[in-house]
DNA sequence: ATGGCTCTGTGCGTTATCGCACATAGCGGC
DNA sequence: GCCGCTATGTGCGATAACGCACAGAGCCAT
């Protein structure tokens, strides 16, 4: 098992409280008293697999600062984002929606960290109150929007646009406008080919809206961006801003700041 | 509002009892006994539209032969699929994930009926027990997965493949092998042209799998459909026969058909 | 500095699907 | 029986994306 704890880095705990997640950040005191001291910051590498299809899972992720992709990898190869989650989510709802496993694989797409939370500590959770249960149910209902408008996108938008809102999203997702990231591996996430990336990365990077060089990619032009973009990022953006209108607490409060030091200080990469 | 209650016809309500709707089925016989009483027989004609992207919802609608697509439709009128329900499951998931509305359209695609349940009355029944709740969230996972699956498919698959598939997908959810349904609706559910659905059924019939004519489609070789669809439907069935490995039950029980006779006997048109 | 690897750029023939136009066919109503 | 409507069939040029091949360019390690 890769799944060996080590001595947290402390300045690494420091950077990131557990609510910068803003799901763990809008639950009420008394709930992240029970819920944080469960919590385990782990490291979140690029590419980092943290479930395959059809894998038992044990934890749910909780990023503060990393990007995770939920993938489907069809049986040739060929594969498909369903959807992305970041701070303002939570990896792992087949965990409490039934059947603890999906067909799909969850992977780090950007560096970071997140917190992970045993699956049967979050049950234990949904038994005693309903407070966290409904806040899961809400982001779930956020995901299933962005699952479905991932559907239409891929049957009715081309390449620029889609890539204009993969960019959006990712965007969304980080603190500044910087990616790290390879035309290629977008590719596997849109589910085109490198080249049709390479092509509308250099129409948007002739336009002025963004510059890349192997595997780094800056926004220049955000607003043009969105202009560019289908319907479907803004549809969605709305959509989880109506179920969730929580913002990550960048200064965490002094109770919060008390809680967050009873996370368990290990890191486990 | 066109919900004026009618009476019901006898034959329509001992013809469809609410156990052959799966999930209504699978409930204990106490969960039964409170929520049967609150449920309301409705015709499901054709095209008749349960809900519009945005709507606030009221009901939740269990069918018992009808089936029923959650469609989505972009700003410019094109639309697509986004998944499809039949006695296999519940219209109306965002009542209880939360929101109460989503960004799609819930149209009916094959007449029939469904049992309606006020969202209050759902509610209610998950405050007194989890029983009903859970098995609500595992078909939501199942709804999560056929969303997923759709994604992938519009990406990836032809539309041969993909009029297989949702071929497919409606057989399962009827009692005979004959669907009710133009070329023309099709191709919106597939966010295709309706040419292209022409040409693929076309091919069809010269393989024999299916015939023909005006509105009507008869599978004649439901095998060969398997074969010649993508992979995707199967993923789907299986993850669906996995979270919910519950059937019709189609001679109610002594029991349950007592309860049956404790629904209100009005049809709402 | 050089070789090797990865990432990006480009060209080209092929394919699936589209958009449009129009022809044909089945069915119901009068 | 005929009209009109709707459903289906077909042809054709346009387009977007594909598969493949290969060229250049940046970065790292030895």
């Amino acid at each position: 098992m890769p799944d060996s704890p080590k001595v947290i880095a402390a300045s690494s705990l420091a950077a990131n409280p557990p609510t910068q997640n803003h799901l763990l950040g809008a639950l009420s005191t008394e709930v992240q008293q029970r819920l944080f001291p469960h919590l385990e910051l782990v490291s979140m590498p690029l590419a980092k697999i943290l479930y395959e299809s059809g894998d038992t899972l044990r934890y749910v992720y909780f990023p503060t600062n990393c990007i995770v992709s939920l993938l489907y990898v069809m049986e040739n190869g060929a594969s498909a984002e369903i959807s992305v989650v970041g701070n303002e989510g939570i990896i792992g709802v087949a965990l409490f929606m039934g059947g603890e496993s999906t067909t799909s694989r969850a992977i780090v797409q950007s560096s970071g960290y997140a917190y992970r939370l045993l699956g049967q500590r979050l049950k234990d959770e949904f038994n005693l109150h309903g407070e966290l249960l409904y806040l899961m149910l809400r982001y779930s209902q956020a995901l299933i929007t962005q699952m479905a408008q991932t559907a239409v996108c891929n049957r009715h938008h081309n390449i620029d646009q889609q890539l204009c809102r993969w960019l959006l999203l990712s965007l969304d997702r980080l603190t500044d406008n910087h990616l790290v990231m390879t035309q290629e591996l977008i590719a596997n996430m849109l589910g085109v080919r490198r080249e049709g990336v390479t092509e509308a990365a250099g129409r948007l990077h002739k336009l002025k809206v963004i510059e890349y060089s192997r595997g780094h990619i800056t926004v220049l032009d955000r607003p043009k961006l969105e202009k560019l973009s289908c319907e479907c990022y803004a549809v969605v953006k709305a959509e989880t801003d109506r179920l969730l209108p929580y913002k990550a607490i960048p200064s965490a409060t002094q109770k919060s700041a008390a809680l967050h030091h009873q996370c368990k200080h290990t890191l486990y990469l």
